[in-house]
DNA sequence: GAAAGAAACCTCACGTTGTAAGGTGAACAG
DNA sequence: CTGTTCACCTTACAACGTGAGGTTTCTTTC
């Protein structure tokens, strides 16, 4: 009713890339269940439905901020000295290695990227860039398409700098929880006691995400390494 | 107001089992999206609100059908002849892979499991009982307990039977998208038309899910018999 | 049998979600 | 001045999970 003439302040006008971008802040800060069209709207400074102008639906908006986090990947990735130079057949692994890592530096910052990505399985271009990216590393070291294929499946999430969740918070399991355990799973238990009073202040609660995903990816990317050996040899 | 006399038949009252297992069939049959408090209650007869009788909130079903699947791993487990017998230093890998993939045959039956488990990351018991199992089989070839908890975050979600999701029809990419594809992703598109036409007609699309999921697990498994080849030694 | 009490189920309603349909005002073209 | 187009808004709806409280059905006790 009023003529709110303080609004008429040079609003700068919405656009694909701001609500996206607007998105991806608004899920870093608040969580992934919190990136709602009003929500949106509001952090904005807009009504919902205004962002179905530039954006079809919300499923659009998803795919749209996967493919932001992934443009950040591929920066990172040119950031780093890692270029194709060094991907000869000896280097081929720790250049894969670090593309993959690279990649994971970024998704730690976004931790809601990984569960929007398989649970909506989203294909987007700067996706594929650095799968791309990978297997051309690979291919250089003189690896078959077949090999690398298979590769890829098998380093699976990793390849995009994560696996299960990143935002886990390896936190200790109550002591209460880990008794009634012991009862029905003595063998998990034992571990459990006992890789927790190995080092009782490590980094996280009690295990190091970081290790534990670089010593998932050196397995596979050793085992690679000898499937590489082996058809060399071939 | 009517009489409807017709409904009086006994009608088997709910419990929480026949809850859940109503609920696991609806996800089979329709999917995971199906399951609603709704239509769940449709499935058993019943109005939505009577099903808070039995269990106090949808997150308690999810909870439960996960851990109703998992009991059907423990079976699938129990039948096959993969006792603790056969679990000797040498030995050890097969046992484990066996599990693995017999937890696989199951969770393929139900292709909403996964989505489920690291969505809600639910731990339940018999969850719990099938990881408990492996690290027996682990301990029992001698390794130490450092190891194992690496080696369990290096299998990651393969020791449920899966990564990444399962029923992913892994069909052939549209040959339009590939052609576009061709111009910013070269390496990828070079190496998916090469593998496209190795075996045109193989068991899937392009290809084999079951088959990626084994060379991937066994670049695991050997890998980390290295490891303990290696902690032997010392 | 009847009456009391508990157990099992239902009705109604609310808040939140994504989004279809269509309205409103500003900028601009003729 | 008049229409068209763009950008945004208002209203509304169906589907979701679920709180509050009413109603039916079964069981127990006399």
């Amino acid at each position: 009713m009023g003529p709110k003439a303080a609004e008429a302040r040079t609003r700068t006008p919405l656009t694909r890339e701001r609500v996206l971008q607007a998105a991806s802040d608004l899920a870093d800060r608040d969580g992934l269940e919190a990136l709602t069209m009003r929500a949106l709207a509001d952090a904005l400074g807009v009504e919902a439905m205004s962002i179905y102008y530039h954006l079809p639906n919300k499923d659009a908006i998803l795919d749209g901020v996967v493919e932001l986090t992934f443009t950040e990947v591929g920066t990172e990735a040119h950031g780093r000295g890692t270029g194709r130079s060094q991907a000869d057949a000896a280097g081929w692994a720790p250049a894969v290695r670090e593309r993959i890592l690279g990649a994971r530096r970024v998704l730690l910052r976004h931790p809601w990227a990984p569960v929007v990505i398989d649970q909506r399985k989203s294909f987007s271009p700067a996706m594929v860039r650095h799968v791309d990216g990978i297997v051309g590393i690979m291919r250089e070291a003189g690896m078959s398409h077949d090999l690398i294929h298979h590769s890829l499946h098998a380093i699976g999430n990793r390849i995009y700098g994560y696996v299960q969740e990143l935002s886990d918070d390896g936190q200790a399991p109550p002591p209460g929880q880990l008794d009634e355990m012991q009862s029905f799973a003595p063998n998990l238990a034992a571990m459990l006691a006992d890789v927790a009073h190995v080092d009782p202040e490590s980094t996280l609660g009690w295990c190091d995400d970081q290790t534990e995903f670089e010593f998932g990816l050196d397995l596979l990317l050793e085992g690679i390494e000898r499937r590489r050996l082996a058809e060399a040899a071939a």
